[in-house]
DNA sequence: ATGAAAGCGCTAACAA
DNA sequence: TTGTTAGCGCTTTCAT
């Protein structure tokens, strides 16, 4: 059997509670016994039982992260992030992807609530009111990731979605491009989607720029083929110079159908994506794209709710943090 | 507060075991009662603490899942396997990156242990001694993943990866190729390196090829720029007609230098990766390579991992999974 | 400074 | 079938 606090206290022929006070305010004991107690906790390789503490301390230092899936590369950034700031403040992990499922969401915060942890980091999708009150009736501490809620007063880490998406059409219109189109998410997903694709439109208005329908495919966030989105697009706007791709893998598969079409990139269609995922960075050519600083979104994420289940007073309770262009070779500046 | 059992129990007039009882083995419990229970305990909204039922059951289940880097796309999936099998066994997962340091391991280790983590899975790099004796002492129940052990008797699921850098490597030369390169990780890595490099030397030998030192270039695992892999071979071997590319993500460096330096692929340099990442679709041109089932891999360990627990005697302690040549448009035979 | 004892929320004997 | 009771391993009063 695992040696507990008994087996250490007989070792150390002192009572349990001297032992839990060399473990927990070592101060209090005196000298001699703290260095018997210490000595036979080396000897017994004793470690404290979490689940006996957390009974007891109501605290697990265990923090729930539900996200769409891992798999995609935005998200395994963001959550290497958390994963750091948690060991930086001693929170364990426990991951679960949703598949944007409201039952999977539903179950996997139950499983949080029987398994009490101290805090919840919500990543995409956003806040739907039964959400809202079931996180009000667990009363769980909440760190909205990479989404928001103007409705609710609930914290969050983001990027400005609708200014970064303004920011990388003007960009194109910048360097010359009249004629842009865009590949987003669909208009369902308030952030994503929504936002980036307002910003997109107000990016061409504010430029003076016609803004066409057939300039924009909607593509459905989960499971989409990026390669048909880009087939889907320049079939109904055969004219484009240049695309806004609403993700960097969106903006790989237009790369990928273009390089089939014999198009070239940049010389006849200039493509700009968005996250500035690992990849990017090798893609035929080299993308050019929005970064979002993921690691730091998820770093900050875990830091803020960490902060919220101390109590402390947030003072900035929607955070937004910086994103930017990073001009690769993508995009060329039309004559 | 939260509602305990005590609170149900009170409403539904029964004692606390009763409502122990319907939770536990409600056959046991007579029909008007239960129904009383069961009334309270959703009037409540009341759910079992799982740290107080953990303490007495032995049981949190938890795994604990140590890997290098989340963000590398293949842990990744293998992660999402590990995800939807846990869910269906009742698990959850706790994830740890380890960066491969032995320091971060062992601190993980500790986590694990004192939150009572019924089993656990980990993912690549070798077992070495001092580790291995950590497990044992813990008595922790572990299913290696993508890695395996010849001299500890310790559960695993992985590829053959020799086999599979073999059929990589005669893929190539059957398709005509006698100057084949390779872009290997360092062979420190028992599994990813060293066992793939033998499968490069040994398809060449049983091909009489001849084998040149200069045709392999050595990379370290972590934070090596894959770009300036590919541009260290090729000033090793300018002459090579393919390259076997020991990852995807290599592979795509290799594609994106080729690229720079107009190197036409597969024209003058055919490519083939390993893994089968999901972007490897997308590259220019599309990637040939030799793909892991990365999603059964997780989901297996998990079940694996999930009947050790329970005690069941494993059939097959050293598990190999398919893999399988994706032929993309990255190679070409040659005339 | 230290120990005895109560109790966190639950399960599992044991009685009844 | 049901309730009473004794813990699971720990922290935290409360005495001493």
């Amino acid at each position: 059997m695992k040696p507990t606090i008994r087996d250490v206290a007989k070792m150390a022929n002192v009572s349990i509670s001297t032992v839990s006070r060399v473990m927990n305010s070592p101060e209090s004991v005196v000298e001699s016994k703290k260095q018997r107690v210490l000595g036979a906790i080396e000897e017994l390789k004793y470690k404290p039982n979490a689940l006996a503490r957390g009974l007891i301390s109501k605290k697990t230092h265990t923090l729930g992260v539900v996200i769409p899936d891992i798999r995609n590369a935005y998200y395994a950034e963001i959550i290497r992030g958390m994963e750091d700031a948690s060991k930086k403040l001693g929170y364990s992990l426990i991951i679960c992807n949703t598949d944007a499922d409201r039952n999977r969401l539903f179950s996997y915060l139950n499983t949080f609530y029987e398994k009490q942890v101290d805090g919840l980091l919500y990543t995409s999708d956003a806040v739907f009111p039964d959400y809202y009150k079931e996180l009000k009736r667990l009363r769980m501490p909440v760190v909205l990731v990479s989404t928001h809620s103007m409705e609710y007063e609930l914290p969050s880490v983001k990027i400005d979605d609708e200014q970064a998406a303004y920011d990388a059409t003007a960009f194109l219109i910048e360097a010359g491009h009249r004629s842009i189109g865009m590949i987003s998410f669909d208009l369902s997903d308030s952030i994503a989607g929504q936002t980036r694709y307002q910003g997109y439109v107000r990016a061409l208005r504010e430029h003076n720029l016609e803004f066409s329908k057939d300039n924009v495919f909607f593509i459905q966030e989960y499971y989409h083929d990026p390669y048909v989105a880009a087939e889907s697009l320049l079939r109904q706007a055969p004219n484009l110079t240049a695309v806004f791709a609403s993700s960097d893998v969106l903006a790989m598969g237009l790369l990928s159908y273009l390089y089939e079409k014999g198009i070239q990139v940049p010389d006849e269609i200039s493509v700009i994506g968005f996250d500035n995922i690992r990849v990017s960075s090798l893609t035929i050519p080299k993308l050019t794209t929005v970064a979002q600083p993921m690691y730091q979104i998820g770093y900050r994420a875990v830091e803020k709710l960490d902060a919220r289940i101390g109590g402390e007073a947030d003072p900035q309770l929607r955070e937004l943090v910086p994103h930017e262009i990073i001009v690769r070779g993508s995009t060329r500046r039309l004559k």
